[in-house]
DNA sequence: AATTATGTTATCATATATGATAACATATGT
DNA sequence: ACATATGTTATCATATATGATAACATAATT
């Protein structure tokens, strides 16, 4: 046990977070990978979470919750948005 | 009004339907387009519903449920299933 | 044909997504 | 600075997804 530095079962905690963390990254990815694309369209769009909101038939808070990544929504729910901004929704596994 | 032969009211009544069913089956044509790929893929691994529910962490009753395509699935859920195939997951709109 | 493996369906309990409203925060424009 | 537009957060009610178990159906194997 060495007085100082860093101690071995810190650095396996640490690392163990590191994985955990990663592990967490890699699950919600796609989630958030999606938000961010929906987010980019609706910018593109120029059009407020309220109109959005209006065209999915939502309120906009719904739709800040949704773009804040708060929660895990529903296929159909990010399949309506989707096609609310015009977009077709492409889901491939590999 | 013509005694025999089509009605248009019929006709447009059933156009309308035609919609209707294409506008359905566009909503959920990304969905069953998803299931399929699993089915495919737990296919491919030769594995079945229970040895895929085991690796979810889930019952096969519910993997049955889900590749029967009988509810709205949760992204996170439709995640789980494929990454316990080994497989990752694309979601692109455009 | 009998046994076993696999998939289906029904049902219940529980957790959570979703719709909705309102109050608040923050940016934007005048 | 004020007003308006936009986005955020909290909260509640309700619908629905999900886990779980069991009974059943059907296919596969011996």
């Amino acid at each position: 046990m060495s007085k100082a530095g860093v101690k071995f079962e810190d650095i396996k905690t640490r690392l163990m977070k590191d994985e955990e963390f990663k592990a967490e990254y890699e699950k919600l990815k796609p989630r958030y990978d999606l938000i961010a694309q929906i987010i980019d369209a609706r910018n593109q769009l120029n059009i407020t979470q309220e109109e959005l909101a209006l065209r999915v038939g939502t309120q906009k808070s719904n739709i800040s919750r949704f773009e804040s990544g708060a929660y895990n929504p529903s296929l159909d729910f990010v399949i309506k948005v989707a096609r609310s901004l015009g977009k077709e929704i492409h889901i491939t596994i590999n």
